[in-house]
RNA sequence: GGCAAGGUAGCUCAGUUGGUUAGAGCACAACACUCAUAAUGUUGGGGUCGGCGGUUCGAAUCCGCCCCUUGCUACCA
């Protein structure tokens, strides 16, 4: 009884081109799929571009085009990479589809309906101009900390700071250079915690990896916080039903995606939607994604699916990020490759093998060594695999008029060959494709070994042993048919060309038969050895020459922070206007307490004479007791950006000296100062 | 600060429930072979398995502490 299988990769955004990074992940699934094919299960790939959200709009909005034609646009240039990496869907389709609106509003009626909806009034920066509400990365300024001029609102990438939007200095909107402002909007929420008992139970089974068990069970445990659904207007997205002006998160749509593509999809094959998605379903339904959005596959989708009447995927599939040479991809060393650019001067199966011989069902990340790829390439396929053909195909071809001979020389490694059949698939199933590619190519090294040994070269030169090298040579091919069907789903091309130099069809739903008094092609030379210099080439093309970015430097370790600590170098030194946006007061603790659940703080009411009081949270409780506190003066910063903290806002911070733990001096004023005044 | 995943030969990686002199491929050296896309085979050099301590007759494998990498996260405001 075949299984009836639905899979999916992360959708990509329809703003840019697809890198190296994407290929891994299609490149995983296709691999997966293919397998899956070959052993005769009813399996469909099904995925689609992610068009909704600012950066598109923006993005078209900069080009000149709507947004429409920006994701038409994207999109077709990633089903030609795609395709170009063999990897074949049923099919890939929009979030920007009447499939996805409607999944996409019925979902959020129903979880409306259930009471999963709240409504929230927040405070976000603004662009008055633009008339948006902007995003971090959207908000530039000078780093407070190194005022590198230009960066982001997040993080530096001078010194590797972070911070809010709000600590930048002059900070001004990306979009159109004007200041923002703090206004504030209703948003609609997702109430995630009310489905922590269900996420518990859905995490708990065994289908998914322990490392992703274990993060989810990270947040769970922390406590789960309602997720914002809704963005303002304008937006390029789904208006939200009932709610004008206000439009579906992208990430609230784009897994919907993937109800949608199999929404379309049902439509021309004839299959049925509710066999899929019902919650009676009987099919598996997996994931493969980054462990980036693992919080939106493990927790919000099995959420929204659960509470809107659909089933829970099977499992999902993580895996790690791709760095290449050991590093994260960067475009000034040119290893920001994009899935055109190595298509330009490179095969495809080269990187889908390569991929394979590293990937393993763990969520570690994955390198691609530029060197180890090459030699590795070389070494495996053209120098042991496809050398098994190329080696023994004129010792039948000349030998025996073309034709394999009629018993096998060596069935003992015949039968080894069959016999790992299994194993290797179990280690697809697994995901674990490195594992398998080792198996597959120490039966190769059998081979080559074998081949030697019997020396049909010297068998041949040999009076009447043509024969008997064309024994030994059909041997090999057998087992070159062999190890080709169990490597079908990494390398289709090299299965097709085997195919058809040998006359045979391969498959992986039974064991391999033997070619027996059966009649081959002329061998052709099925795969070109990795140039390096296309390699290099390959990398030139992505450097980007023009003005490289500084290298963003490694984040101080910790020894670094130790060495520094010890040290107390003078910090760098600042202009007055610096030191003056500082706003110092003097404050009077008038009441300190325990704070419910927190080890380290204590929340303090100070006391700013006429200019009111401050809620504060400090981490001096290790120092203090509360009673110690109460009367006394300090110095507060009085115009530090409010901030959430888990157990309040806390609007300031309190000076304090000292390494910490039970070595924490508050610092306080001579007698005679009055709550409120500012420190100069 | 916390949590997670890693740290095994120059490179890329295996090492199942702790058990004899720690493995593979590539790279390197020598030799063999010359059928093959300078491919293949044999042999060899190369590792205090991140560090320290512990449990054990015995640890890369279990425990503790520490260091480094990556990621997530926070009561660092």
């Amino acid at each position: 009884m075949p299984r009836k299988i639905l899979v999916t990769s992360a959708l990509p955004y329809a703003n840019g081109p697809l890198h190296l990074g994407h290929l891994l992940e299609s490149i995983q699934t296709d691999i997966w799929v293919r397998f899956q094919k070959l052993r005769g299960n009813d399996c469909i790939y099904l995925c689609a571009d992610d068009a909704h959200g600012t950066a598109i709009m923006l993005t078209a909005e900069k080009l000149g085009i709507t947004p429409e034609e920006q994701i038409a646009r994207i999109k077709a240039e990633h089903e030609r990479d795609l395709n170009g990496f063999l990897i074949r869907f049923e099919n890939y389709y929009s979030t920007h589809s009447d499939e996805c609106q409607h999944y996409a509003e019925e979902i959020y009626k129903k979880l409306d309906a259930g009471g999963y909806i709240e409504r929230r009034e927040i405070t976000q920066l603004y662009d008055p101009e633009k008339q948006l509400f902007l995003a971090d990365r959207y908000i530039k300024g000078s780093c407070p900390k190194c005022k590198a001029e230009d960066q982001y609102g997040d993080n530096c990438e001078a010194c590797g700071a972070t911070y809010t939007p709000a600590e930048l200095i002059n900070p001004r909107s990306a979009i159109s250079g004007a200041t923002p402002v703090e206004k504030a909007s209703t948003h609609y929420f997702f109430k995630l915690a009310e489905f922590d008992t269900l996420l518990r139970n859905w995490t708990g089974s065994d289908s998914l990896q322990p490392q992703i068990a274990n993060k989810l069970r990270e947040w769970l445990d922390a406590g789960l916080q309602s997720w914002d659904i809704s963005r303002d207007a304008p937006y390029f997205g789904f208006e939200i039903p009932g709610a004008p002006g206000k439009y579906f998160y992208v990430w609230l749509d784009a897994p919907i995606g993937y109800m949608a593509s199999c929404a379309n999809w049902c439509k021309t094959s004839g299959r049925n939607f509710e066999d899929y998605w019902g919650a009676n379903s009987d099919a598996e339904l997996y994931h493969f994604i980054g462990k980036d959005i693992i919080n939106f596959h493990g927790l919000f989708w099995p959420a929204m699916l659960d509470a809107s009447g659909y089933r829970k995927p099977t499992a999902i599939f993580a895996h790690g990020f791709l760095t290449v040479n050991g590093k994260k991809m960067s475009k000034s060393r040119g290893t920001f490759i994009k899935a055109e650019t190595y298509l330009k001067h490179l095969p495809a199966e080269y990187l889908r093998y390569y991929f394979a011989a590293k990937l393993s069902g763990a969520v570690d990340d994955i390198d691609l060594n530029l060197e180890d790829f090459t030699q590795r390439v070389n070494a495996d396929l053209v120098g042991k695999l496809i050398n098994i053909a190329s080696r023994s195909a004129k010792f039948v071809t000349k030998g025996n008029d073309s034709t394999l001979c009629g018993s096998l020389h060596n069935p003992e490694l015949w039968q080894r060959i069959v016999d790992a059949r299994e194993p290797i698939a179990a280690n697809f199933e697994a995901r674990d494709y490195s594992k398998a590619i080792r198996d597959i190519m120490a039966l190769a090294d059998a081979t080559n070994e074998y081949f030697d040994a019997c020396e049909p070269w010297k068998l041949a030169k040999e009076e009447g042993g043509a024969l008997k090298a064309a024994e030994v040579a059909s041997q090999c091919l057998n087992n070159f048919a062999a190890l080709v069907a169990y490597l079908a789903p990494v390398l289709p091309e090299l299965a097709e060309k085997t195919e058809a130099f040998l006359n045979t069809r391969l498959s992986l739903a039974t064991d391999p038969a033997p070619l027996l008094n059966h009649r081959i092609e002329k061998f052709e030379a099925m795969m070109a050895r990795v140039d390096p210099d296309k390699v290099q080439a390959m990398v030139d093309d992505s450097s980007e020459t023009t003005a490289a970015p500084a290298e963003k430097p490694a984040k101080t370790s910790k020894k670094e922070k130790a060495a520094s600590d010890s040290l107390p170098a003078i910090a760098d030194t600042i202009e007055f206007p610096d030191f003056a946006k500082i706003d110092l007061r003097v404050a009077k603790i008038i009441a300190a307490d325990h704070v419910e659940g927190a080890d380290k703080l204590l929340q303090l009411q100070l006391d700013l004479g006429e200019l009111g009081q401050r809620q504060v949270f400090a981490g001096i409780k290790s120092a203090y007791a509360p009673e110690q506190l109460v009367g006394k003066l300090t110095v507060m910063v009085a115009n530090l950006q409010p901030r959430k903290m888990r157990f309040g806002m806390s609007e300031g911070m309190v000076l304090a000296a000292g390494p910490g733990q039970k070595e924490i001096w508050l610092l306080s004023p001579d007698e005679g100062a009055q709550p409120g005044m500012r420190i100069q």
